[in-house]
RNA sequence: GCCCCCAUCGUCUAGUGGCCUAGGACACCACCCUUUCAAGGUGGCGGCACGGGUUCGAAUCCCGUUGGGGGUGCCA
């Protein structure tokens, strides 16, 4: 309150935390991109503390990971505001001397209780956890002795700035530990003590941490310090509204990534699952950096859902221009060349295709799909698209007639257009629906782009060799 | 069990006591456009969990109920 009526003495430090134990969650991408908003509009700095301390399920290889996820959605290393990768690991021995300072000032007590000891005696006594039945006893440190905080009486009140004031009575926190029995540091311990020497101003996380944060705004307090400014902000969830988790979820950002997603329609997304940048949700990320305030966010969870995303991530691409969204696709074009070693690729043809594909397509992997008929030495035959072709009234006719008038006609869609629906006309059929017997021939399916366009760039030969090859229709030339 | 959080259309949200006959977006449905499929356009469906208060007036404030979630580790 003091602090907030004069000018402020630093500029605002936030950072992020994550583990690395799998993947980037989008959940932490999420946590991220608030923290950078804040970061980047305030002229405060982000910090990247990669907490490494568990050494049984890290994984060294992750943390380069979590570098390329947050480059990715525009949180850059060589940004100025970016400050970092920290790694907890190498700062384990100021951990324990900070716990031993606070077992020197009588903050914290050993303990020589085993878990299965504490188990037995709660459930004997009838309490639910451990109850500091080591408190008094003036043990000092030992083999197997772990340090524990000695919870003061009363209570405590933790300011959050999108839950407001949440009051936790003492007396339901238990003694927690700071020292496990083979002496190293525990996450509440780390956390707080990094934070602490990291100068961090402002601790954004997700709401999963709002039990913790008693326990860490009095370990701040006493190693002598002002609590951070709190947020938890709101989870986020699966159809079945428990929280997004790696067992169950798609929830590595890598993923979307892979999988056509585009950055700036991920970031947009998330940033909505929260918070909402105002009348038109499709944002720039520079408006929603100068929008973003905590005091907006929400505060129930929100739910992940893949078809908005997707909707998003359709709205992105259909905003690009054609040379954008040629370049963006290459990578699944390479693909997709690889895995058709006999197919013939057509830049030239992809590109002049891409208008049609960009307004089909809901993520770029799906782009050489929508014109792969093009460049395979045949069409691959959906066996169901085959039978509606030759479900068509007078389809057999119709193939044949269409033969002959493009073995004449100019080689330009309009002319296609126009011969071919003389011939529907004259069959007492409407255009659409003769076309897909033609359609089947060319590209192996009833559904799929303009179909002139594509004749067209395939040249005369091919669609003429394509219309005879059609299966079924031996009979009819 | 105990502690804590949350509660507006199916979903994400706008809404901070009268502008609400509750607005937008996604999804869904219909129609239009149309060479298929899309895209686009127009319209529709659909919600303040419930019960008490407070108030001239409550989606908005208070209490309770119910429901959902998170936490409860010598994980982070």
């Amino acid at each position: 309150m003091v602090r907030a009526m004069n000018a402020p003495l630093v500029t605002p430090r936030f950072r992020i935390a994550p583990s690395p134990t799998g993947y980037f969650h989008v959940g932490g991408a999420r946590t991220a991109l608030y923290n950078w908003a804040l970061a980047k509009r305030l002229g405060g700095t982000f910090v990247l503390r990669i907490e490494d301390t568990d050494a049984e399920r890290n994984r060294p290889e992750w943390n380069q990971g979590i570098i390329d996820a947050l480059a990715w959605i525009g949180i850059h290393a060589d940004d100025p505001t970016f400050e970092g990768p920290y790694f907890q690991s190498q700062y384990a021995e100021h951990h324990v001397a900070e716990a031993q300072r606070l077992f020197a000032n009588g903050a914290a007590y050993y303990c020589d209780m085993t878990s299965d000891q504490i188990q037995e005696r709660a459930k004997a006594e009838g309490v639910t956890g451990y109850a500091g039945w080591s408190r008094e006893l003036g043990l000092g440190p030992g083999p197997g002795r772990v340090l524990r905080f000695r919870v003061p009486e009363g209570s405590t009140v933790v300011n959050d700035l999108v839950r407001g004031e949440v009051t936790f009575d003492n007396a339901t926190i238990e003694d927690f530990v700071l020292l496990r029995g083979n002496g190293s540091p525990m996450f509440l311990l780390a956390n707080v003590v990094d934070d602490v020497t990291m100068r961090i101003s402002h601790v954004i996380r997700a709401e999963e941490h709002l039990p913790n944060t008693p326990k860490q705004q009095m370990l701040w307090e006493a190693l002598g310090h002002e609590p951070p400014v709190w947020a938890h902000v709101p989870l986020l969830v699966n159809e079945q509204r428990k929280k997004i988790s790696k067992r169950r979820d798609k929830v590595a950002l890598e993923s979307y990534r892979d999988e056509g997603y585009r950055a700036d329609a991920m970031v947009n997304y998330l940033m909505t699952l929260g918070w909402s940048p105002g009348d038109e949700e499709i944002q720039p990320w520079v408006a929603m950096q100068e929008a973003f305030a905590l005091e907006d966010v929400a505060k129930s969870p929100a739910f992940f859902d893949l078809k908005k995303l997707a909707a998003f991530n359709g709205t992105y691409i259909r905003a690009m221009s054609v040379d954008e969204f040629v370049a963006a696709t290459e990578p699944w074009c390479a693909q997709w060349r690889e895995a058709h070693p006999d197919a013939m690729w057509n830049a030239e043809q992809f590109a002049a295709m891409s208008p049609f594909i960009q307004q089909r397509a809901t993520t770029l992997a799906e782009a050489p799909g929508v014109v792969d008929f093009m460049f395979l030495p045949n069409p691959q035959f959906d066996e169901k698209d085959l039978s509606k072709a030759w479900a068509v009234e007078d389809a057999a006719a119709l193939v044949a007639e269409t033969i002959a008038a493009f073995e004449t006609c100019d080689w330009t869609d309009e002319a296609m257009k126009a011969a071919f629906d003389a011939i529907a006309e004259a069959h007492g059929l409407k255009p659409g629906k003769a076309q897909a017997p033609i359609r089947v021939a060319i590209t192996g399916r009833t559904v799929g782009p303009p179909l002139y366009e594509a004749m067209e760039l395939l040249g005369r030969d091919e669609v003429l060799r394509r219309l005879r090859a059609l299966p079924g229709s031996v009979h009819v030339a």
